[in-house]
DNA sequence: TCTTATCAGCTTATATGATAAGTCGGGTCT
DNA sequence: AGACCCGACTTATCATATAAGCTGATAAGA
């Protein structure tokens, strides 16, 4: 069944990855300090009572977050670096609060984006900025449209920084985002006049880069994120579903298709 | 020799690393749709000619990165949810150029920290920066405690949002302005009136904070990093070296003691 | 006809052993 | 003393083997 599938990907942590998560925090805790070398891969294999094929494994992962280095014929040490660790956005669970907490994040990059694309804008950013305007005009074809439109405003203001920083980071962030445009846009848009509001509010936005004007672009943009953010907060309550988990690998269809495959095979 | 370690440190990229970047490659390509199921492990070695250990770990690495994930039995497949993927510095080379863009996403974060400080600020927290803010005053005992009341400063500031994304973004970030901020330190501060000056600016923050005043704590955010960053840039050039890779790991020494421990547990 | 049991063939997960190669220190030989 | 070699460590890679989950087909039973 379904529920069977889902259950079947949450609980499996395998063996891996459960002794990653335990070294990781042996080694973010303090046992291990910086610069010191781990015990040898047996020798950790025989602690934690498995093959020394899970420890090269975990140890791979620590290695791939730069939390751990390793070297030929010397051992694996702790790095002392930590520039190459990643940022993870582990909490976004889909709790109202946690998409309150990216979408403030969001809003702080989004206005600086603003701001140094004002400064930097080409001709060219110009008219990319205006042909997504555009299909962002009222009344649009589809509703979907607007949508996608009003993304790709955004991402051509985050080029304009000629930054690419901040261009990754906004791509990163925005998945993370997806559900609380839509959910914002559900709430209280479709109404015509509160999209002719934003259409104009994004119009500012774009008159202020063009103009060169960095204060004003930064109001411009706060405002219209603060207006996403009232619709957001206003809204009903989040979190109640958004694809269970084993809908994330695309299952399904085939419980149907075997049954169906098996009746006609019969023969 | 020490020419030696610098190159072993970094051309020999492991068999592992290098496919793991390809295996990336093509999944973020394309070549494999989300959903899709990779190739089966055994068949992956063999078109890489490999051994199924290297695929293995590549797959884990990737597995951990939440672009893949596999289940026993089935296979492998691409994960279409992006949201558990992190987001990493790469490009953080040293560069000056690479160093600005970080510094321009940073100052967009710390702007809005100061932002939602203001309105959010407990007095605890208000406490908590006065502290720090003493302890930066002009003609400290030591110009680094000067420099670690100033990081704990900002990162007063970031906690009173009372949102811990926030926090973690900017501790993640920090390590990464390390260089930049000895930097722009080293250049022209040091002499009294740029530190009066710095007190003065980093003063006007905690008073618009104090005070509620989001846009005024906005501005005062925006003048001191602007403030830094004018040094960043004017400064002599960067990059030269900022200790060899080789150096990153520390070893030595405690080998001694590793050895003598798992001598001793050897039982 | 329909259901159920069983089996063969895939897959990943884990374990184990072997080989290659790099590091390090001690010992030997000159 | 200095050059050299050798053995004991390490990680890196490879090759198999076993266990366990999944899938589809077929056989057995109602």
């Amino acid at each position: 069944m379904v529920a069977k599938g889902a259950e079947q990907a949450l609980s499996p942590q395998s063996l891996t990855d459960r002794i990653t998560v335990t070294l990781r925090e042996h080694i973010v805790g303090g046992k291990y300090a910086p610069g010191r070398q781990l015990p040898a891969g047996k020798d950790l294999a025989q602690a934690f009572g498995v093959s020394i094929t899970v420890i090269r494994e975990a140890l791979s992962r620590l290695k791939a977050d730069g939390l751990v280095a390793s070297r030929q014929g010397k051992g694996v040490f702790v790095a002392n670096d930590s520039k190459a660790r990643p940022f993870r956005l582990v909490k976004s669970n889909g709790t109202r609060r946690a998409l309150l907490e990216i979408f403030e994040l969001r809003m702080g990059v989004e206005v600086q984006a603003a701001s140094l694309a004002a400064k930097r804008r080409t001709a060219r950013d110009l008219a990319v900025m205006t042909k997504h305007l555009k299909a962002m005009q009222p009344s649009p074809k589809s509703f979907d449209q607007a949508l996608v439109a009003d993304l790709a405003f955004h991402r051509a203001i985050a080029e304009a920084t000629r930054n690419p920083l901040i261009v990754s980071f906004m791509e990163f962030l925005q998945p993370h985002l997806h559900e609380s445009i839509a959910l914002a846009r559900s709430n209280s848009a479709r109404r015509p006049e509160t999209e002719i509001a934003a259409y104009q509010e994004h119009r500012e936005i774009f008159e202020a880069i063009k103009a060169g004007d960095q204060r004003r672009a930064r109001t411009a943009v706060r405002r219209v994120l603060d207006g996403s953010l009232r619709r957001l907060s206003e809204g009903g309550q989040l979190q109640a579903d958004f694809g269970s988990r084993a809908a994330e690998y695309a299952p399904r269809r085939q419980v149907r298709s075997i049954r169906a495959k098996t009746a006609s095979n019969k023969r």
